[in-house]
DNA sequence: AAATCACGTTCGTTATTACCGAATAAACCG
DNA sequence: CGGTTTATTCGGTAATAACGAACGTGATTT
């Protein structure tokens, strides 16, 4: 389906685009389409509000609609709608940012996020696949595998680094797991960001086999070992809390594929 | 462009059917085409990771493409970024569900929302063009207009009742403006849902044109007379934050036109 | 357990539709 | 005010998406 496949590659660029917005040349240049043709998708994106058009100089933004229905994706996962309150518990508790990802492949996918108080923003985009290998939700699910899984994974994914901390091995991320295990929760210590860390632990369904972790972040200067440690406990606990929780309605889980899933774009 | 309308309007099916789901058949008959032109719409969808497909018995919901796109949005409205943290502490501080909205053809789009500790759940979508005449912050933008505005927008709009407490006639309506301005602040007392009421506060610009609105929403038998005109007083209060601190970085505004925005779905 | 039924999936043909490129109009900049 | 860039319109053409029938497949019923 040419036409619709260039349509959604359009709200793509508009994503990457970002505030700068996208002109229809650079609309028509980035799917090697003429103007004309770039033109019409353009418009029709628009009529359903896909996507925003600001004047002069016409350039076009994501739009209106994408924002109801991502609100509405969150509403209709059994997983996000759960762990909703939970998290604004946790955040409430640890003063920190805190977010829920259900498992894809391996890799951790982000449904629900809760902003902590702090003034600092962290970048921790929603509805993306996650490197596994680099982020505490991802190592907390990861730990639940046994080793031929991980290695099979780490093939997959490739163990790109994304600081100077990150694991960048098999074996090093084989031992972190192993402590994890031990520990009952996944450390990332500016392993994903420059001064940032994250803690994670993995919920599960009622067969203990896991599906997706919780994790709060931080800035690493702000947390104390020990306090590193007390807020890895208090994880734990929410992590339970959401395995019992889900135990109930273990009905409607979260979906084994997810579909398409783009990596994080704007990451920095 | 036919087929990226018929894309576009199967995801806006896809919406409506929400937990349940969309089917092959129902799709192909919500848009009056043939099956297999659907099933080829739906997997292009499914590629971009617009729909997300469940098996057995295909059904198709909303994608994490959608979840993604809509976090973007979020951030990519200074309205929406500036607002944040004000709602976090309004809602912080009045223990109620707060939101930001901004004004399109007189009517209140939501951008923001802060869900406050209350286990009740309020439907409040984002992205969605809502009532004029029956929200507080409906109410709140009206009331700064000139009558003849006001008259011009509901005639537009139609002054459609939502509850049995909804006003329904313009002159009733003027009066309630003429009240809001005295007041500094709206109020819908259960005249957009039953039981539950908002307050709300218009922020402007510079030249005190109107932008949107500011508003919080609670549960009616909660809200005693005295706690209102309360809440009001900080509602007020943070609408003329907001004000403040978009002075600043007046630069980029909310777009005049939004686009195509679509009334929300699954109002009940 | 076999057969029916309903629904999803594939395929080939046709004409509709979306693509292109040139021409026009509008906006932007010096 | 004129040059330049950028958006928008238009008509011809060929590729493309629509259709309908045929095939699988999974669930349900007797």
């Amino acid at each position: 389906m040419q036409s619709v496949d260039r349509a959604l590659r359009l709200v793509d660029r508009a994503a990457e685009a970002g505030p700068e917005g996208l002109t229809l040349n650079g609309a028509a240049e980035a799917l090697g389409v003429a103007k004309s043709t770039a033109f019409n998708l353009l418009k029709t994106l628009l009529a359903h509000g896909f996507l925003r058009e600001e004047r002069p100089g016409p350039r076009y933004f994501l739009g209106m609609s994408l924002m109801r229905f991502g609100d509405l994706v969150a509403q209709q996962l059994p997983v996000a709608e759960i762990s909703r309150p939970l998290l604004r518990e946790l955040t409430a508790v640890t003063s920190l940012t805190s977010r829920v990802a259900v498992v894809d492949d391996g890799c951790p996918v982000f449904l629900e996020r809760v902003d902590g108080p702090g003034t600092v923003r962290f970048h921790a985009p929603l509805g993306c696949r996650e490197a596994p290998h680099a982020s505490a939700a991802g190592k907390a699910i990861l730990a639940t595998y046994d080793e031929d899984r991980v290695r099979t994974i780490c093939k997959a994914e490739g163990l790109v680094p994304h600081t100077r901390l990150t694991i960048t091995d098999v074996e090093a991320l084989l031992a972190d797991l192993e402590e994890t295990r031990a520990r009952g929760f996944a450390i990332d210590d500016e392993e994903d960001a420059e001064g940032v860390f994250c803690i994670g632990a993995a919920f599960t369904d009622h067969q203990n086999r896991c599906l997706g972790a919780v994790s709060v972040t931080g800035i690493r200067a702000e947390a104390s070992a020990s306090r590193v440690l007390h807020i890895g406990q208090t994880v734990r606990e929410y992590a339970d809390r959401l395995t019992q929780e889900l135990g109930g309605r273990i009905a409607q889980l979260p979906p084994p594929s997810l579909g398409a899933l783009p990596r994080p774009v704007g990451r920095r």
